[in-house]
DNA sequence: GCCAACGTTGGC
DNA sequence: GCCAACGTTGGC
């Protein structure tokens, strides 16, 4: 079975109502914090944004974790039995969301966090929705939640699949020279949540976000 | 390895 | 329910 480690987010023990106080809250910074165009007309209809592509980072450089290598990167997804994984590990409630809302079949871009050169390196497919992260009942998982209950498991994971490398890498640098410009200008990075939520390691991204940065592979950097 | 940004916790 | 302290993320 693939078992890939992902991004953790804070907090390991925090307590049950803590966590559903938490949950609540997150929902709301959710759809407050889904900075789109779209987002205006979501307030009007009462409707959540819908997304339907995201942005997924893992660590391609080896780092313990209480005893555990974090390192995944996306040639370790294509090393997976299917090219296919579980994204488990997620522990921050704002990405545990996002990735409930995903469906089969949408896109997301594999990117490349805590390491030398941090970037977007390919594409990824849901090829399973959100289902029970086992990893947050296994106390010598690094992501072991010791408060979360079978009964009313709080993590949740998804599967995905390596869809294809983009023709060229995209650094972190490079988004961000371009984010800088769209904000002045407009463009179509200039909310991307990559750099308006730095620390959120499940995010969405609009279909313009999504498009402008599939352009970029074939544009010389 | 440093440290800014930010989510969570817990005292009050 | 505020907010300071704390822990984590992740770029640099």
């Amino acid at each position: 079975m693939p078992r890939a480690k992902r991004k953790r987010a804070s907090s390991e023990n925090s307590t049950e109502p803590a966590a559903k106080a938490g949950d609540k809250e997150v929902e709301k910074t959710v759809t407050s914090g889904a900075i789109t165009p779209k987002n205006k007309s979501a307030q009007k209809t009462g409707e959540p944004e819908e997304y339907a592509h995201w942005l997924l980072k893992s660590e391609p450089e080896s780092r313990m974790d209480k005893g555990i290598d974090m390192k995944f990167g996306i040639e370790d997804l294509k090393s997976q039995p299917n090219q296919t994984a579980c994204w488990d590990g997620v522990r921050n409630y704002q990405a545990r969301n996002f990735m409930r809302k995903m469906k089969t079949g949408q896109k997301a871009f594999f990117y490349h966090s805590n390491c030398k050169e941090p970037g977007v390196a390919g594409v990824v497919e849901i090829v399973k929705e959100a289902y029970t992260d086992h990893t947050q009942f296994d106390p010598k998982n690094p992501h072991y939640d010791s408060s979360s209950s079978r009964d009313n498991p709080r993590w949740f994971m998804v599967d995905v699949q390596f869809v294809r490398m983009l023709n060229r890498f995209i650094p972190l640098a490079e988004l961000k020279q371009i984010h800088l410009k769209h904000k002045a200008s407009g463009g179509p990075l200039k909310n991307m949540a990559l750099f308006t939520r730095a620390r959120l390691s499940v995010q969405p991204l609009t279909q313009e976000e999504f498009d402008f940065i599939v352009s970029l592979e074939d544009v010389k950097a």
